[in-house]
Order: C-alpha cells, then sequence, then structure tokens
DNA sequence: AATGCAAATGAGAACCATTTGCAACTAGCT
DNA sequence: AGCTAGTTGCAAATGGTTCTCATTTGCATT
C-alpha cells in the first residue's frame, strides 16, 4: 500500500522529468498499473482506471500506455491470439509462461537460457537487441 | 526442382487425406510455399501466387493458409510490428532470428534451451504445450 | 490569482490485417 | 455427365489500435 504509493510518485516523477505532464488521468492509469497483480489488456485498465477517474476514454489509455512504453516505464506483451497486455517495468528481466487455458500469464527468469540466447546470436554474426521468450503451457494434471 | 516438385504432391495428398480439396488456387499458393526460401506473409503469397494463377484471390490466399496451418502443413509466425508470416512445415522444429533493419529472418535451434524451457514449465507445475522463441537482432558490425 | 500556450483530452473516425457472408463455381465421387 | 458439398472472388464486416480535431488543462511566468 504505502510502497505502491510512493511507487506512484516516483513514477510520476520519471513522467515529469521526461516532459510528460502527470495529468488527472495518466495519474489514475498509473495507479491502476502499479496495484495491478496481473498483466491487464488496455480494455481491462481502461475498466478500472475509471473507477478513479470516469472521465478517463480509452483513447487516452492506449496513449497513455504508448507514453509509459517510451519512458520505458511500461512494457507491452503481445501474446498469441490476444490484444496487448501491459505491466509496468519495474521488476527485472522476465520472460512469461502463458496458462492457454486460462490466460494467467507467470514470469520467470533463466539466466542459462539468457546466456544461450547471446551466444546464439553471435554465432549467427549478430548482436542480440531483444528477445521474446513465451512458454504456452497446460496445468500439470494429476 | 524435382524435390520440391514431389514436395507439392506430397502436401497434396495430405490435404485430399484431410478432406480439404486440392483446387487451381490451392495447388498455386502450395507451390509458391514450398519454393519459398524466405518466410513470406499473406500478401506477398498473394503476389507471387498470382504469377501462376491470376485468378487467386487474397481472400483465398487467407483461407488456404488457414486450412494449411490447420493440417499442419504450415506454420504462421507473427514476428514484432508485423503482418503474419508463413513457412511449411516441413523442417524440424527452429526457432527464429530476425534481423530488426532489414526484417530477415534466420533458423536456428538449440536443444539446450528446449530442454530448459520443458525443465521451467515442469517447475512451475505447467506441461509445455508449445513457446515463442524469436531473438530480434543486429548484424554485427566490424 | 490571472495569462499564455503547448501538451493532453474525449469522441468518433480512420486504419489495416484478417475474417466472413453470399451467390456463383467446381473438385471429385457415382 | 450429374450431383453436391466444398471453394471461390468480391465486397463488406471486424476489431484492436491509432489518429484527427475541437476543446480543455497543466504549469511556467507574470
Amino acid at each position: 500500500m504505502r510502497q505502491s504509493k510512493n511507487r506512484i510518485v516516483e513514477l510520476e516523477g520519471i513522467l515529469r522529468e521526461g516532459g510528460v505532464r502527470v495529468t488527472r488521468q495518466r495519474a489514475a492509469i498509473l495507479k491502476i498499473l502499479a496495484e495491478a497483480e496481473d498483466h491487464p489488456d488496455a480494455s481491462e485498465l481502461h475498466r478500472r482506471a475509471k473507477e478513479i477517474d470516469a472521465t478517463v476514454s480509452l483513447s487516452t489509455v492506449y496513449r497513455t500506455l504508448s507514453a509509459l512504453e517510451q519512458q520505458g516505464v511500461v512494457q507491452r506483451h503481445a501474446f498469441e491470439n490476444a490484444t496487448a497486455r501491459f505491466e509496468t517495468a519495474d521488476a527485472p528481466h522476465h520472460d512469461h509462461l502463458i496458462d492457454i487455458e486460462t490466460g494467467a500469464v507467470i514470469e520467470f527468469r533463466s539466466d542459462k537460457i539468457e546466456q544461450l540466447q547471446a551466444e546464439i546470436a553471435a554465432e549467427l554474426g549478430y548482436d542480440l537487441v531483444r528477445h521474446r521468450l513465451e512458454l504456452y503451457c497446460r496445468k500439470r494434471k494429476e
């Protein structure tokens, strides 16, 4: 609670420094994002943000998300056959496991895989700029 | 040449067995796909297929690609910020390295990464159904 | 507190890759 | 050759996302 409040203030600072105004609508979206434990999409964020500020429009949600993405504050993910989903970029780098039955997203990280990726790119004569690794899974039954 | 011809006949057989009719248009699209060395998108396939059979429409390209995908003959890839690209599913499984400057796609395979992925899923209580691994790279300068 | 102005907003139109409805064909079995 | 369900081309629809534009607003400066 207190943490997320601080986090919000911090995020607002990042925006101001980036020359991005902190409006009522953006504050609402930022708060929702900072408190989100999941990976909501634009319309879910819109739904949640409207509870704080009913005037927030979907256009503004999209525009704000793009602005936040450019500031490096938010990350956009385009998982298979789905609308874009978002998360704050405060956690260290990680990849995603998607439950193909529920759509739930679990974060994970493997330094070994990260390293192997860089090696593969290097072997092929490339520098790795970024990557996308998604595991589409089904919950183990037993 | 001869190989791709055989491959086409083979693919047509798969379709017929799957209860999918091999029409003039589908034969053209199949030929283009079998001969493609790259990862073309729907409109590029359409452009190429029209050279064989001018009547092929873009709708049919899309419909055929969906049918082929369902038969497991074609794979669809949705790389970042781009339209879907396709390839025949005859080669063994591989992942992709995308040159972010040219859009060129290079295939690669890492058994180690494959194995690590399965282990990660298992640790999290999941069975890995499929995955997506894409390396977005820039050609090394020197 | 009032002012000025660039940035931001809401509503809806535009975009664009992909899908779909429909009436006219046709592959492939009999 | 004929039948019939699968296919086709065309045009219209779809749907997530972006853009346009007239209006509002944050905020630096008086």
